[in-house]
DNA sequence: CGGCTGCTTGAACTTGTTCAACAGCGGTGG
DNA sequence: CCACCGCTGTTGAACAAGTTCAAGCAGCCG
């Protein structure tokens, strides 16, 4: 299975031989690619597809008139932006490629064909965007309540898990391609600060982070300084009693 | 028209004489009332319903263990809990009321039965869903990169055109029953200098503030003042095509 | 009256920011 | 091939924003 969201979701759900088909159809759909640091779209741009990330990582952000950035949302292989775009008119907000991003662009059409005829995935794609919805909450807590070293570390252990559920790690280890400008912006910290922050984290051997590949020797010991509990990401398999049948 | 929540919809599509019995039916759903500062959910239950306030102000809420609280949402009279919560085994986070809270329980069965039967009243949820995300994401952009002035007239902005949405402003004043221990923990500020910075505000005269009651002189001055840009709100009735054709 | 909650003030302190400079690296073009 | 540029990460030092601690005041309710 190379499909990240199906991947996703079946940490959620039992998915059905038909359930994934239909997420492999959607996988297919016109795939995209962008380029490191370009614009998937901006703000006041209107939503023409619902976009779904098949490799690499993107995020969300905003800019102030000044120019101060906030980075909002990471996305990661698996994730879908809004489901419902189209109901509004504009975006409130850009989208940026942090790598390079290969994506589907999945039509309107498509995603109420699916769903209609698979209601294990309506399920579950809205379990993800429930999903979705508390992990802009966390973010939020973190923002507004964790100290620098909190902050920085709880990111790290929910990027850390959320690759996981999409089978983009081995051992402690995975792939971290953002520069410490995007972490900062994430974080709403200043980059010296973070840069700072992070040698705090490997002076205290909590993680090792070089050439983008960031490794996570204690993964409880890291979660225990950044009070990060993954409560919020209902990884539980919450979804099993709507489980396929089928084997 | 006394049902807040129709009131709100109604700035996304228009709705039919049986789209506003239907919102008014979903607001005579077992009405219930608690106490300020009485917690409606905590984290860890199971939700059971979705709750539709009818009047008072309620919160989102998280607490880390230290007891550091965020405030992470406000909930206004016509504010709908997440739609879709049952889905969930348990809840990643508290609802308190602020103020004495009435609000109706729906249950999922007469959700679905309202929805299936009126498209537009669906379409409208959708809307308000897509909107509650949009302010969740503009609360990360305020707590990471705005200032603590900029934060708070933000906040301030942003409650008085909410509140406007649902018909409880009167000409550029309205109630704000919340405390300033409150406001500090939704600001990510601490109460001394949250205090302190709606001082700044009142010497700037762009706020009046006593006894519960808010008035915004000059409401364009604050919106500059804070880069309060209302078009995350999407209040411009984005949804008209879809709006009913009956009188 | 007493106790509680909410608001206010002063002063010391801490955390994180800003500014400025530099090193390493990879790519590009002369 | 080398010089140069831009991007990323790193460092030091001065500075600013916001926190903490501690105290006091006003209003309200029993």
């Amino acid at each position: 299975m190379d499909n990240p969201l199906a991947r996703k979701l079946s940490h959620f759900t039992r998915l059905s031989a038909s359930d994934q088909a239909a997420l492999d159809f959607l996988a297919r759909q016109r795939v995209r690619q962008v380029h490191a640091r370009h614009d998937l779209i901006r703000e006041g741009d209107r939503p023409e597809h619902v976009n779904l990330i098949l490799s690499g990582w993107a995020c969300r952000y905003k800019t102030l008139e000044d120019g101060r950035r906030q980075i909002i949302a990471i996305l990661l292989p698996g994730d879908f932006c809004d489901l419902n775009i189209f109901i509004l008119r504009t975006m409130d907000h850009s989208m940026a490629a942090i790598t390079p991003v290969t994506y589907a662009e999945v039509s309107r059409e498509v995603l109420e064909e699916v769903t209609l005829k698979q209601p294990r995935i309506t399920q579950a794609l809205w379990w993800d965007t429930l999903v979705t919805a508390a992990i802009q909450r966390e973010w939020s807590v973190s923002l507004g309540q964790r100290t620098a070293l909190e902050r920085v570390g709880h990111i790290l252990c929910e990027l850390f898990v959320r690759l996981r559920m999409v089978g983009l790690t081995s051992g402690n280890s995975c792939e971290f391609p953002i520069t410490q400008v995007d972490l900062a912006d994430a974080t709403g910290l200043s980059a010296v600060h973070l840069n700072r922050t992070l040698q705090e984290l490997r002076a205290d051997e909590l993680i090792v982070l070089r050439d983008r590949l960031l490794t996570i020797p204690d993964l409880p010991a890291l979660q225990v300084l950044s009070l990060f509990n993954p409560n919020y990401l209902h990884l539980d398999a919450e979804g099993q009693q709507y489980g396929a049948n089928e084997p």
